[in-house]
RNA sequence: GCCCGGGUGGUGUAGCGGCCUAUCAUUGAGCCCUGUCGAGGCUCGGACUCGGGUUCAAAUCCCGACCUGGGCGCCA
């Protein structure tokens, strides 16, 4: 390597103050312009763009020949001096030092790239998955991805610092969670074994281990045919389980997060080539009672039972009278999974027995979940048996319920919508770099 | 899984029976141009998803396959 490309500094860390300096930047030839007489190689880095000033008349020839051939695109690293320079972007360019002046080229692209990395030409979701390498470099895509690493590092640093201790749980697991959504399938050895859809089962039995508050950030498989706008077959979640608290504490706890998460990314400049106003919720947020919920969207003139899961139309309806971020509780106990506390009292006598579950919703979406959970290992068992569910299978589970567990209550939060949420984004995919969904398998 | 749209140069599009030897932008090649920042000007190159059918004539109409966008269902 002839350049010091080691020591090289990002677009951001060169100001027109650095007049005179030799510096080095490395980057990918993010557009050329060619004035005859002068050259102007825009070059891109992960933090911006620095501009490369060639003047015919001042460099020597093979230098300006090589400028003016490399293709867009290409790697290149620049060995030059800062010029502060009113006309340039950002004040300040780089002139490749004369007699040493010198642009190497570490990688040369080919032409008729996938797509347009400089905003000129749009392209479509479809093409630009095709092509996300190349999708990451626009602006747009690259501060999606930031964020979504800012929003990982955010919830990662309140749950550390709430005391919360970080596991990793299975991904390839013997049996269901919990019913109700469909499993991947997998050879493991000469068994059969499925991906698994949710760490809850995990989580839960390192509350038996004294582990008091865990958390997990990890993918979850789902195996449903959906292929909407709103749906992944590997999606990420964070997952929390607190033990000796109320579904109310953890509520808090959620909502904490969620203001924490939009207070962080609403600071980020990044923000602006997204084109998003990020307010920072109000909490807490409201509570809104299954029934009430009921309520409203009957007023709405859309039909729906008591003890039904409410339909996208339903959700819609109630974002609108919403308006924010908001709770739905005290839901029906039959569409709730069995590890979920029946609340008993509350409706008796009315036939609408409801359970301390909770989900949290954007107004466009269901962004959580969550509930109190039962910690009596003869209610678990006897909930596992009325749901049609085979308790032989859950063995492993119901033993942690066995010697000493204690209440407990936790949710599962989806990374990706709350980013779409949060982002004002229209499809799930923009915040997944390699989506997986019912017809994508590649890249 | 069901319903409704759509597949045109690398990318994004116009055209929707004959005027298509297919529009425009961007990209690429070449030329002119010493301050561009969506640089500009001129020249050139590059496409009708595939298969079958209707018709004197198909990018255009019909059928099928594949791919794709949206809605519903399922689901988080």
């Amino acid at each position: 390597m002839l350049l010091p490309i080691e020591n090289r500094r990002y677009a951001n860390e060169i100001t027109a103050d650095d007049d005179g300096e030799r510096v080095s930047i490395a980057g990918w030839v993010h557009e050329k312009r060619d004035l005859g007489g002068v050259l102007f190689l825009i070059i891109r880095d992960r933090a911006g763009y620095v501009q490369i000033t060639l003047q015919k008349r001042r460099v020597e020839k093979e230098l300006f020949e090589k400028a003016k051939k490399v293709p867009r695109e290409s790697v290149v690293v620049i060995d030059g001096i800062v010029k502060s320079e009113k006309k340039a972007p950002n004040g300040y360019e780089i002139i490749p030092i004369p007699g040493h002046g010198r642009i190497e080229i570490l990688s040369v692209a080919l032409h008729n790239l996938p797509l347009d990395t400089t905003g000129k030409v749009g392209a479509e979701l479809d093409t630009r998955l095709d092509a996300r390498f190349m999708d990451v470099r626009t602006e747009r895509t690259k501060h999606i991805f930031i964020i979504r690493s800012m929003v990982q590092r955010a919830i990662r640093d309140f749950l550390s610092e709430r005391n919360f201790i970080e596991i990793n749980t299975p991904k390839i697991v013997s049996s269901a969670t919990e019913g109700g959504t469909a499993l991947f399938p997998i050879s493991y050895f000469e068994r059969e074994a499925f991906l698994n859809q949710s760490p809850q089962l995990y989580k839960q039995m390192l509350i038996a281990s004294g582990f008091d508050r865990v958390y997990e950030i990890a993918p979850i498989f789902r195996a449903e045919e959906h292929d909407t706008t709103k749906h992944l077959n590997e999606a990420a979640s964070v997952d929390v389980e607190v033990a000796f608290v109320s579904d109310e504490t953890v509520m808090k706890l959620l909502e904490e997060l969620i203001a924490h998460v939009y207070s962080t990314v609403s600071l980020y400049p990044g923000l602006k080539s997204i084109n998003v106003q990020l307010e920072v919720p109000k909490i807490p947020f409201k509570r809104l009672r299954y029934d009430e919920a009921i309520e409203i969207i009957l007023d709405a003139g859309e039909q729906i039972e008591w003890g039904v899961d409410l339909s996208s139309s339903a959700e819609r309806i109630l974002g609108e009278a919403m308006g924010e971020h908001y709770f739905i509780t005290d839901w029906p106990y039959t569409i709730k999974p069995f590890y979920v506390q029946f609340t008993g009292s509350k409706d008796k006598g009315k036939g609408k027995d409801t359970c301390d579950a909770f989900d949290l919703m954007h107004p466009r979406l269901e962004l959580a979940s969550g509930s109190q959970r039962v910690h009596s290992y003869e209610l678990l068992k006897e909930n596992i048996e009325s749901k049609g569910l085979s308790v032989d299978s859950f063995e492993f589970y119901l033993n942690a319920f066995r010697y000493g567990m204690p209440p407990h209550a936790g949710w599962g939060l989806g990374i990706e919508r709350l980013l779409m949420s949060m982002l004002e984004l229209d499809n799930i995919r923009e915040v997944v770099l390699f989506p997986r969904d019912r017809r994508r398998l590649v890249p």
